[in-house]
DNA sequence: CTGAAAGCGCTAACAT
DNA sequence: ATGTTAGCGCTTTCAG
């Protein structure tokens, strides 16, 4: 690989006008400017950002940390915060945890050594040690979806918790009044938040709490909707706190041939592609999934413009009822 | 950020038994050991990879560049490539080019200077002097779902051809005999190849091809679809190159209230979730999805263990007919 | 406008 | 077993 002295023998020019001409730092005479440039298309130069990072310049890469990148979720958000790091000139250096504390810690070791410039992250867990570690060595850092438990960082999320309540009392106002919530045993800060706000929608309305609680497998969510369907006072709707466990619960209803919204109402918090392939279509919370990646890269890009600003921020984002036909509303096409 | 030299300042010893402690490159005396681990933890050390790699040390980060995160089928290949890579001790530079040539190419230039120890790219376009140039840095190159067009380089791709010769074929063992392939106007190699197929099968089968090109906006596909059926002989079956043309020739034979697989037969290249969730079920193509993913890394490691090995490997990964509903089999439950 | 020198943090190679 | 030195490729600083 060519070096900057390379290319400043062979266009018989000192090593700085030759830096110079490639970073544009300064003005450089015509005749100088024009050796160097055939110099450097003739070698094919390629600048050495190790050596340059090395020299204290800033490394135009952010770091990316998501719990796994093939959930269209998380993938969706990858794309938009890549695209506006972009877009200010940085490249993401983007790693999957795997759901996993550990993983994630070693990851965020990695991209220290490595300086990127700042990191966003989806934490997988309440661990968070190596972010505040992070932080202590002035790299900025940003939480998205879930905020941190111990660190104090910028974070960003959307508001899960009235929206599962305004969700669940869209369910109430049709009349239903026993409304099951199924979630998963493994619960994450959104998915407690939204168990919460079906929860709040239930006390304020004085209707019973029911929460199923499905142990990952799909093959548990069959036999767990099965026993909380058998139970009395009959459930008449279902609130459902992801889209993972919106189809499970679709697919369930269907082999047990129960009518939607006739027999059982279903509301799902996440949009998702079948939703509206589906008949009939699934009444949904739809997250403003990309803003979230946009943001998040917004923010730490603003705060590596103004290393100066002390208070961690918090940007809430609006999620939206999308009514369509589970949810028993007068029954409209596509 | 503390250095080498300034924990062995703190541990009283010199800085080449520190490097061989966090290296673990050397033995070293037990009480040298204890000093030196006391103060790197005392400091927070963390390794900077930028020196490393200036000295010439192998980076341990592979690049890998996609036409678009956020599209399950990517997100998929780029996580199984990013899980096999760390499982082997290396990061993944994840980019997405946006189906664009000119941005592909400014990544790959930012990735060769950051020295990734390799690349694995699904190429956007035909313009491939950029990966060209990488491989004559020396980095090696995988390609992966699509080839390179002049790069001679390690590539992965699924057997498109045959694969959609087989589905079209099944569809004409069905009877039919005015089959559409619903396509996209903006051809890539992957699409092109499963027009082929279709077409060879018709051919073979001394039926008539007949081809509708759809505009990439869903608007246009419904007009497409709706001249194709008017035009005489009524066609009876439908191949769908791919799914987001299978869900739009979904929708458009609901909003005409086609029966499937009674008036119209489908079968779709690429599986994907509402396959299974709408009725009929769809017939598919499936593609090995992260199996491309992770074979990639694994011949880019491959590469990087033997730099000697010269010739191009080509691997051929084998898609599945998945027999549902839609194309007219037996019906069958789930 | 241009060049020479110093040094970023690390490790290979050579002392001790 | 341990320490010392040189230099990776670049940019900042200072002299011309």
């Amino acid at each position: 690989m060519p070096t900057l002295s390379d290319v400043a023998k062979i266009a018989g020019v000192g090593v700085m006008s030759v830096s110079r001409v490639v970073n544009g730092t300064r003005r450089v005479s015509p005749s100088t400017e024009r050796k160097v440039r055939e110099a450097l298309r003739q070698v094919g130069y390629v600048p050495n950002e190790a050596a340059r990072i090395l020299k204290g310049q800033p490394a135009h890469v952010l770091g990316l940390i998501v719990p796994d990148l093939s959930n269209p979720f998380f993938a969706t958000c990858a794309n938009a915060f890549h695209e506006t790091a972009w877009r200010a000139g940085y490249l993401t250096l983007m790693a999957s945890s795997f759901h996993d504390e550990e993983v994630e810690s070693r990851i965020t070791e990695i991209m220290v050594s490595r300086r990127v410039a700042g990191i966003a992250a989806i934490p997988s867990g309440s661990r968070d040690d190596h972010f505040a570690q992070v932080q202590e060595s002035g790299i900025p850092i940003v939480s998205l979806d879930r905020p941190f438990q111990r660190v104090e960082a910028d974070t960003l999320v959307v508001d899960n918790r009235p929206a599962a309540r305004f969700a669940t009392k869209h369910l109430i106002e049709h009349g239903h009044r026993n409304i099951l919530c199924v979630a998963e045993a493994e619960m994450t800060f959104t998915k407690r938040e939204r168990v919460e706000g079906y929860s709040e929608a239930m006390r304020r309305a004085k209707l019973p709490v029911r929460i199923s609680l499905v142990d990952g497998l799909s093959r548990k969510l069959s036999d767990q909707l099965d026993l909380a369907l058998k139970t009395r006072p009959k459930v008449s709707a279902v609130f459902a706190i992801n889209d993972v466990l919106a189809v499970g619960v679709l697919k369930q209803l269907r082999k047990l041939s129960i009518a939607i919204p006739d027999e059982i109402a279903l509301i799902a918090f996440d949009d998702f592609d079948a939703a509206t392939l589906v008949r009939p279509t699934i009444t949904v919370v739809r997250q403003p999934v990309a803003d979230l990646g946009r943001k998040a890269a917004a923010v730490l890009l603003d705060r590596l413009n103004n290393p100066k600003r002390i208070e961690a921020s918090e940007i809430v984002l609006k999620t939206k009822l999308i009514v369509r036909e589970s949810c028993g509303c007068s029954i409209k096409k596509e």
